[in-house]
DNA sequence: CTGTTAGCGCATTCAC
DNA sequence: GTGAATGCGCTAACAG
């Protein structure tokens, strides 16, 4: 392995000059920059990763929490990050919140590893949580990336509104006609879904829309791992019902998707009788038949904003408090339509 | 912060004991050990990352590069590395090789972290990718987990055999009685969709089934990025053929759905009048209807598999050779059947 | 503008 | 079984 002293001799100045090339400190004399620039590129001179942390506390490496791997929506998320911390040198290492037993311990390994910060994304949003990742907050950049999260902490954040985008769906429902409004939604605390839930009641409500709780499909998602076939249970309880609603929202895609399929095998005509809603936009909601309506969300985009967020907390190492919400966007498909 | 120094003040004794304790060395009185415990855990003592780094040389990081993030597959593969990487203290920091461009780049900055090994994953194996990463496997660990550059190298790897699976596939179709198979593939040059393609016409070289260039429908995924609408031109594409097949297989799930809802949508009967089979066992598959009968592959196992070759070869220090293949399982759902 | 010096926190000899 | 000394490669004063 090639050192700074090795570059030092081969160029024939000292250490210390090579180390100021190197962080291009501009005060070298350019004759000597080239010389010693000639020399690092002659013996492949790289700096020691781990030399350098010692001097100044860095790793250059993100941590990026999300609470599951195997979910094209964090997937995404990754993207936006890495487009915007890769070019500036750092790197992501991801981790998995899933598991809540050891989120702690995952995180004090982060701390002791010299993370240099963490975007934080969760399903389980405890009551303990928000002091908790403050006390951390303390001691390192941290972003978080819930709603819910973000809502009971100071800590900086960035994340769509689920609560106001599902309140302007049920506005939008509500001028096509749409008088008794369903919802699905999914059990496992996901907390981010609550407060879609929450958006559509505050919706029916300034809609003059009535709620009752048989309106409400709770999916028991222990026992139904698949959203779609979750979905479908949805689509079943729905059709069944005496008094049927026109729509019918879904906190996501998936589970909207699974509710569309089976309504149409018992026959109702979507969206001619029942419209529906989902949340997300992927990809299969595009495709599948009836194409569905949707709110979507600048997933890639956040990730590169809650990127440079940490970024900036690493750099300036102001404790920043910015909360940037990104509006969720209607997306009409085939799933809705105007009534007469 | 804490440091080794503190720990030896506080339990009075040297720094190297302290040492010794927290590097398990056997040969401490266990006396000393106690009190030098009781002084770590009075001073919340962790080693620094970096000094320890300098000594050892070790990130106790694994990188993993995979083509696409915002792919479940991945994702899988993610949590199977966790689960045997993260126990033995080893975090994974995730790389994305789907810019051609910038991958060597990308490898030379791992390089210059000191990253302990790589798990390389890609969609891109060009001529010159083995000797490449082969010479980069002389300077650290690596395990490869594709199967058309497992292939060609003779570094450690990890893949499920496309070709075999695939070649199995087509002896079922033919004993459900088909004849005329066609092929749905994904042109965008991964290697791994090429490997099942050629080992379907393997398949069908060995049941005497006839191959012909129409049989064949290679999706111009340039133009086309979303893989179900891919798939659902390929259905047009079968469909409108004056001699169709009576089997279509695709070379990945998200292709044969959109195949099947497509032939569906034209009134052709699935399985009656075309079987199908897709590849990946994705979920979406289980609950499309009709179920889609698909090909398997452990991507989980195969990524604990992978992530276990990566430390034995750090830590016993050996240029492992082993490759390590899994069979791919068909999973025989509804859209194949028994033909009479 | 450049060289010298002094650690950063730890593991690892080598003595005792 | 334990301590003292050395150096890993680098940055950051401080001189000059």
């Amino acid at each position: 392995m090639t050192t700074i002293f090795d570059v030092a001799k081969e160029a024939h100045v000292s250490k210390s000059t090579v180390s100021r090339v190197v962080n291009k400190d501009p005060a070298v004399n350019s004759e000597t920059r080239k010389a010693v620039e000639a020399a690092i590129k002659k013996l492949h001179y790289a700096p020691s990763y781990f030399a350098k942390g010692i001097r100044t506390g860095e790793t250059k490496t993100i941590a990026l929490l999300v609470p599951e791997y195997a979910n094209m929506f964090y997937g995404e998320m990754f993207n936006g990050v890495e487009d915007v911390a890769y070019p500036q040198g750092y790197m992501i290492i991801v981790c998995n919140t899933g598991y809540p037993v050891s989120e702690k311990e995952y995180i004090e390994k982060l701390l002791q590893r010299n993370i240099d910060g963490i975007i934080y994304n969760t399903y389980d949003v405890g009551a303990d949580k928000a002091p908790f990742l403050e006390k951390i907050g303390k001691k390192m950049p941290i972003v978080l990336m819930d709603e819910a999260l973000a809502k009971q902490s100071v800590l900086p954040a960035v994340y769509a509104d689920g609560f106001e985008s599902s309140r302007k769906a049920v506005h939008y429902l509500a001028e096509t006609g749409c008088v008794r409004v369903g919802y699905v939604q999914n059990t496992d605390s996901i907390s981010a879904t609550e407060i879609r839930y929450l958006g559509y009641r505050k919706g029916l409500e300034e809609c003059g829309l009535i709620f009752s709780p048989d309106l409400l499909y709770q999916c028991p998602m222990k026992k139904e791992k698949n959203y779609i076939k979750a979905g479908m249970e949805a689509g079943r309880y729905f059709a069944e019902m005496k008094d049927r609603p026109d729509a019918v929202m879904a906190a996501i895609d998936l589970l909207a998707i699974g509710c569309v399929s089976q309504l149409r095998k018992l026959g109702i005509l979507i969206p001619d009788e029942i419209s529906v809603i989902g949340y997300d936009n992927i990809e299969l909601g595009e495709v599948s038949a009836p194409a569905l309506t949707t709110i979507s969300q600048p997933t890639r985009e956040m990730g590169r904003v809650a990127a440079q967020l940490i970024i900036d907390q690493i750099q300036k190492k102001t404790a920043g408090k910015e909360k940037k919400t990104f509006e969720g966007r209607l997306i009409i498909r085939e799933t809705t339509k105007q009534r007469l």
